[in-house]
DNA sequence: TTGTAGGCGTTATCAA
DNA sequence: TTGATAACGCCTACAA
């Protein structure tokens, strides 16, 4: 088992001085042709790669990205991890992941974790607690330090830094709006309870499309949902009875439900009753029938913010840049849950 | 913004030495009552954390674990990152993920990065590719530097070191065994091309339950996949004409594609074939029929390569400890693809 | 052309 | 009880 290896030990190995060594392999000029091909093949046949954690230090830079999602078990985060890769990477970075799994605590733990020298930035989705408990001293401390911040899908309007959004509510007014377009009268929302920021912009968004189209809102047919745990039960029972045939639901779980709930009735969808989802996950692809459904994009959002936080790591030096919001666009997928 | 506060800092405000706060805020007896409590109060005041970066290279640990896994947009790692998160978490190491994207390149560079001082060991599942080449230096060249390694799910037999498996033989054994005890007599099988060891073992499973069973194997209902992005094609192709009223399919997609396939060639799932999968994701839950399928437990396994890493970084000191192989047991699940 | 010294933030050892 | 020094691995300004 050989260690690895150190400028030090080359040096040693080579009788030459350390400093001799570092400029060699950064073929700096000082260096005589000689000795720097001495000492670079040396150095090669030995597999010599420079010490990360000293470079850190020595630079004050990780070169490192700091990722905190709610919840990996989630396509969504799953293809924004996946964007943020693909062009951190690129960018010779890396990426850390932790995930809050929507508590609080965790994300405070985490972030501090990452704060004391692991990362240089962070890219953040925040947790459902966070949001319930409007509690964001971890955030404006990390931004307070400098270190630079990009918040996506989940974002708190009253922090500022750099944020990916999709416009939740466009993508929702839209959704609605292709149910009206193809007929449908009552039409419901399943959505989550409003402390859940993208669940109220979601929401807004059905209102908009009824308000604009005329159509009266009726409470009856929009259900909040408690507990997502519990969500299956919840649905079914909210949809039992109620003289619905289209239902615009905020994610694919609830839509899928909600589909299920209407087989149980004997109704066929899309026939008697019209579908839409949210995100575009591999089960809005695969079930049968397939879901018509908002796609958010995810890698792109992911791209979009590893390049807003890469943008300001390396524009450290320079002037203040001021915070960007990128909007990601939504994409309606027609599919088999909605008639034609 | 005021930067991260550093010993030296502190020591300067408070008029001592480096080494007297250091001391003081590690509780050092050496430190008398009163300038410690004064040096305690003001690092408290003042929020001071200690620089991960530094300690790391002063203990020549990271306290981060590097994963490399093929793909995330796949719930199988995606529960197995979660094991490994929260044993990591628990005690005290951060997480790096890096995908390899199937990629022998990429597995490859994100192993070198890593290596370079990032990480204190790794877990990996193997590309795709590098199984195929059978190119493993940067794997032995790890180990060869003392970093610890785990492997799980796709492991490579020829390495030393620590593995997490599942019996792939053994799951796909029970699986058909069960097509067999519902009454199947003509059982497909669906699977990868050999190079995948995950593909190959389960496949043996196939072989095994068979001929265990006096049955004869049908070369004719055995399909390997050659290239995922066109399995639904491969399969629809394979499946039709066929006389078949069972399906062992090695992932959660084939079996999918399987029962679509059958759908629309007018045969009902499960009343005229039953249909196993593997893997237990969110489409084998919600697809309708729900899928019976053989549970890999990941966030199980994730959480056993966590421990077995952290075992081997723990005992650093001690006597060499000999591999181990964790077998995670694998379950059926039942559910409505396969009759009663 | 090469080497020395200092520093990044921390801790351990030893001296005062 | 406190402080100075060296070290982790690397880089760079400056001296030789």
């Amino acid at each position: 088992m050989k260690k690895k290896l150190t400028l030090k030990q080359i040096a040693k190995e080579l009788d030459v001085s350390v400093s001799t060594v570092s400029k060699a392999l950064r073929d700096s000029v000082e260096i005589s042709e000689d000795t720097r091909q001495k000492i670079k093949a040396f150095a090669k046949l030995y597999n010599y790669k420079p010490n990360n954690i000293a470079l850190s230090l020595k630079n004050k830079k990780t070169k490192t990205i700091g990722v905190i999602i709610p919840e990996i078990v989630h396509h969504f985060f799953t293809t924004v991890i996946s964007g943020i890769e693909q062009v951190a990477n690129k960018r010779g970075y890396n990426v850390i992941i932790c995930m809050s799994n929507n508590s609080f605590d965790k994300e405070v733990i985490n972030m501090e974790m990452l704060a004391n020298g692991s990362t240089d930035g962070f890219i953040l989705s925040v947790a459902k607690e966070t949001q319930q408990r409007g509690d964001y001293h971890h955030l404006l401390e990390v931004i307070n330090q400098g270190m630079p911040l990009v918040m996506f899908d989940r974002v708190i309007d009253e922090i500022e830094c750099d944020k990916v959004i999709i416009d939740d509510t466009i993508g929702a007014r839209e959704a609605v709006q292709h149910l009206i377009d193809i007929k449908c009268k009552n039409i419901a929302l399943i959505t989550t309870v409003d402390y859940v920021s993208v669940g109220k912009l979601r929401t807004q968004g059905y209102h908009e499309a009824l308000v604009h189209n005329n159509m009266k809102i009726n409470d009856d047919l929009i259900l909040k949902v408690e507990d997502f745990d519990h969500s299956e039960e919840e649905i079914r029972k909210f949809l039992s009875g109620k003289d619905i045939d289209g239902v615009f639901a905020v994610n694919e779980h609830f839509a899928i439900y909600a589909i299920k709930a209407f087989h149980e009735n004997g109704l066929r969808v899309p026939q008697d009753v019209s579908v839409v989802g949210f995100t575009n996950g591999e089960l809005s692809k695969q079930f049968i029938p397939s879901l018509t459904t908002v796609s958010q994009h995810g890698a792109e959002m992911g791209a979009q913010a590893a390049r807003l936080l890469i943008k300001k790591l390396e524009n450290d030096e320079g002037e203040e840049e001021p915070y960007e919001t990128i909007i990601v666009e939504t994409s309606l997928i027609e599919r088999n849950s909605t008639k034609r």
